[in-house]
DNA sequence: CATCTAATTAGATATACATCGATATAAAGG
DNA sequence: CCTTTATATCGATGTATATCTAATTAGATG
């Protein structure tokens, strides 16, 4: 399983680390040799380079008592990919889910595609997946009816109940047909608020 | 200027902020929006912008009230380039000097391509520069005085001068016209050793 | 000019994490 | 075995920063 994204960033974001790093990728070296470069303690260094082996950034070769760190280019390789285009940029806002938010239940809905596997019943689980449903459309922008159906289709075959849930759960108005997004303030807190059917 | 390179990994640490780059990236959005969609509260999301904005990651265009947030890939694409490659990643060794550290010394005295300007002549100086020039060599390998010169010679054209401060302070030693590195324990805090000349 | 709205800034608090000295583990060498 | 050497882990402490509410700024609107 590669390391979150955010945890890659995380390890980064640290002057000693990036030195650590710097250093392993010109060849392999000893924790003391890498604590000296550095200017910090060796039990500094060694967690560093623990919290660094952990998420596959650095090496490890045990040589008697000295422990050789290397440089592993691959987990940073992904990543480095992932941002050079928009596109990756732009699909970090569904990632990183933050845990125990009514997001984290949605990933079990969803299959690799993006697309519903099925709409489910519990009253909280289904809020959340029309939460995350109802964002991947404009705010203030009006959809015509055959316009919001085949958006939703690219998600779910059943359309029309996600377009009646949309209206129960007052996440969306609808006037002569035409459906638009109601402001997030009105429906975030209703957990509780009766569907329609 | 470009941004430091450890704060750009700063600023990608952080779970908000990955995802309000990724909100962006799809399009531009308002602070309320963003706000809304990530799950934290309007002032927090408008330190994070204020955040990714001083680096150049996103932009900001002001319509009335309104500020609508954009993206601006350079900065990051920039940056994953450097780490694309196993030399660029070793380039964040010499990188990020410390603040006040002799390693903060260097910048002073070396130019855009690395070659010395000058070797200073204040005892602390000299000393900060050769420990920074003795570390471009390979610990444990031995040098010809031919093959050392060379390397010397890349960074600056008085290498008889940078040859003989190694031996006198004790960064490295000579036997037979053959050169190679001391342990850096032994020289590390001997700021106040007497050069030979 | 009073009022409303959107965003930012200030101030206060809480959490995460970097660091180090002390202690523990583990291998090597007498 | 006992000592030495190289790392790793523990526990305590200090610093950085994420977050909120409240107050402030700035533009729009009546």
């Amino acid at each position: 399983m590669p390391p979150e994204l955010v945890n890659v960033f995380k390890a980064l974001a640290h002057e000693s680390r990036l030195r650590l790093l710097g250093l392993v990728a010109q060849r392999e070296h000893s924790v003391q040799e890498l604590a000296a470069a550095v200017g910090v303690s060796e039990p500094t260094a060694s967690h560093h380079l623990a919290l660094l082996r952990d998420l596959g950034l650095v090496s490890r070769r045990v040589e008697g008592n000295t422990h050789w760190y290397g440089f592993e280019g691959d987990a940073l390789r992904d990543i480095a990919r992932q941002v050079l285009t928009r596109e990756g940029v732009a699909r970090l806002a569904d990632q990183t889910p933050r845990r125990d938010s009514p997001e984290a239940v949605i990933t079990n809905f969803i299959d690799a595609e993006g697309r519903l596997t099925q709409i489910p019943a519990a009253r909280k689980k289904r809020h959340a997946v029309l939460a995350w449903l109802v964002r991947k459309f404009d705010d203030g922008r009006r959809y015509p009816e055959r316009e919001l159906n085949e958006m939703l289709l690219r998600f779910h075959w059943d359309s029309a109940t996600l377009r009646r849930e949309f209206i129960g759960y007052r996440m969306m108005a609808r006037e002569r047909g035409v459906y638009w997004r109601l402001p997030e303030a009105d429906w975030r807190a209703a957990d509780s608020a009766a569907p329609i059917d």
